[in-house]
DNA sequence: GCACATGTTCTCGG
DNA sequence: CCCGAGAACATGTG
């Protein structure tokens, strides 16, 4: 999935129907290699925990529940997690049923997401080594993140450990809309075009949020439906409309 | 069969 | 140790 404005989508979804609800049972499994945490004790940690609140820290969601303790997650490239029960079809490695009759379903085809649990008195690496969050990123700290990269600017928005929340399609977006080639190097940017490039950031991310993300193949919202941002993208997808400008100047129909 | 896919991490070479 | 490029991970789709 999903990259920053998918991932808030999605916390800010289960938030609405699992804040405050207890996980009455949950089945978890089989292990692989998407369970950092292997399933068995990850389900016995999960079983019994009532949610406080869901943070997001780039593309990596935190379940904080009332005894402290945390479970964390990534989605990767194929993750849904939704808020109904999905059917068994060998993807589905996490079913949470709650009170008050809701169930939340995790499923990733790929297995590229991740699942953890951070006990109370632990740190998470995984949290540690992210780069200052996309969506709220100043120019003075997009500036600093950059400073001496040899690498092109495209490669350095993709480093988490430099900014965090930034994939493939909102890269390509915000250095479109900033004017700013791929390629360039990153720590060569000048104060004007990194502040620029920090308000496209901030600006895109949000208006992919308030479009529900980005769908291109397997993204859902927790209500199962696609995003809406794919259909604002400038360049993304669109390689071909770039050099037919009576497809370029409109937007596509939504897959569904 | 081939190329490619919203991501992260490990390895290798400098 | 740091940095950057490319491969690997698992599976589906066009």
């Amino acid at each position: 999935m999903p990259e920053l404005p998918e991932v808030e989508t999605v916390r800010r979804q289960l938030l609405r129907v699992w804040k405050g609800r207890r996980i009455e049972s949950a089945q978890v499994g089989p292990p692989s290699y998407f369970f950092v945490t292997p399933p068995s004790r990850l389900k016995r940690k999960l079983v019994g925990q009532t949610l406080l609140d869901i943070k997001r820290y780039g593309k990596t969601l935190v379940a904080h529940f009332e005894d402290g303790d945390r479970f964390l997650f990534h989605l990767g490239m194929t993750g849904q997690f939704v808020a109904s029960a999905l059917a068994q079809d060998g993807h589905v490695h996490l079913i949470l049923h709650l009170t008050g009759n809701k169930t939340l379903s995790f499923r990733d085809v790929r297995k590229f997401g991740k699942v953890e649990w951070i006990d109370k008195t632990k740190n998470s690496p995984r949290l540690d080594r992210l780069g200052p969050d996309a969506l709220a990123i100043s120019s003075e700290d997009l500036q600093t993140a950059l400073r001496g990269r040899k690498t092109s600017i495209k490669a350095a928005l993709l480093n988490q450990k430099l900014l965090s929340g930034v994939g493939n399609i909102y890269a390509d977006e915000a250095l479109f809309a900033s004017k700013i080639h791929p390629e360039r190097v990153a720590g060569g940017l000048t104060k004007k075009e990194t502040n620029i490039l920090a308000e496209a950031v901030r600006r895109i991310l949000e208006q992919a949020i308030a479009s529900g993300g980005s769908t291109i193949s397997d993204y859902v919202q927790t209500n199962g439906k696609s995003g809406n941002y794919q259909n604002h993208h400038q360049v993304y997808g669109r390689a071909s409309a770039i050099s037919a400008p009576n497809v370029s100047s409109e937007c596509r129909e939504p897959t569904k």
